[in-house]
DNA sequence: AGTGATGGTTCGTTGAACGAACTGACTGGG
DNA sequence: CCCAGTCAGTTCGTTCAACGAACCATCACT
């Protein structure tokens, strides 16, 4: 999405919702941010994204809330972001909407999935876990499995390369 | 979001939704298409969007198999669209971003309520019906209703004023 | 023939995304 | 002390999509 600004006149939480979340890379951000993504860097690299456009999200997310820039060394200075709980809970839009791009436009095996981190049980398309019969499964019990589904030419990247090569628990840091 | 294009070499799943449903209005017209709203004059009335832009978005999504044109007059010729079973699916990802709006950037009282047709509540944040105890309450058997927070200007264009009229059962024609 | 409704298309302007280059603070090595 | 390298940005010129006003085509009604 590009926008940023007003869906104004819209009285509507969702036009409100896409504000913020609905810009171009805003939810890819967030997404690896689940994945364990804290650092400028890490993002930059795995997205491919320009460098002003990523320090612009970066700061319009941590204004709503959805991340919080913290501190991990200082010297030099350096920040690294982190998803808060407002931001955790946008699980609940992140999963339903991978999945029905799953069921609808996947071709061959999918290249990751999720499954609860107590079972191993791959998650249903709405995020709970058939096994256990958990009714919502909190992204920290989550963990992304790489494959089945191998990609054509894979990324080489650091975030992409630690994501295939073991399976991660969300929120987790990745490095 | 501003794009259409590529978040190519994003081998994700999520990456690949966003090229479909992530476009800068696409989202707001698929809600509309659950409130059951089906020509292009009133897509264009109620979101105040360029008249170029909702024509490439309405064709957008009759490609992906999200919409779907149907001929509802010979003379002159005139289509309205229509959710597709695969269209009414994102359900799952609207309700959850409204939902999460509401619970962190709501000011006063909501505008609409989602309530479960058949027994008049509320759904819950993961749009389950807390009175049946039902798991997943399906677009059809939803109704929109109005309030009880109002809108500092409520909007005149004829499907906001039929949305505020009488609660409307989603996915079921507007006028 | 003229007017209005509907569903677009065209086109010049604006604004955001892109991407390459640059900056500034610091580290670690020689 | 000097130099190369890392990290996290900022700057800036170019490109591309969104905007919005005007125009167009088809048909109905009078």
């Amino acid at each position: 999405m590009a926008l940023g600004k007003n869906y104004e006149g819209q009285n509507c939480s969702l036009a409100r919702a896409l504000e913020l979340v609905g810009e171009r890379w805003t939810l890819l951000i967030v997404r690896d941010a689940f994945y364990g993504v804290r650092r400028y860097g890490d993002f930059l690299a795995h997205l491919d994204i320009p460098r002003a456009v990523l320090a612009d999200r970066l700061t319009t997310l941590v204004e709503a809330g959805i991340l919080q820039r913290s501190r991990y060394q200082d010297s030099p200075p350096r920040d690294e972001y982190l998803l808060t709980d407002r931001g955790a809970e946008l699980w609940s839009v992140i999963y339903p909407l991978w999945s029905w791009t799953e069921r609808h436009f996947s071709t061959g095996e999918p290249l990751r999935t999720f499954r609860h981190a107590a079972c191993g049980t791959a998650l249903d398309p709405a995020g709970r876990c058939p096994t256990c019969g958990q009714m919502d499964v909190r992204p920290g019990d989550i963990e992304v499995h790489a494959g089945p589904g191998e990609p054509a030419q894979p990324r080489q990247d650091p975030v992409s390369v630690a994501l295939r090569q073991r399976p991660h628990r969300l929120l987790q840091p990745l490095f």
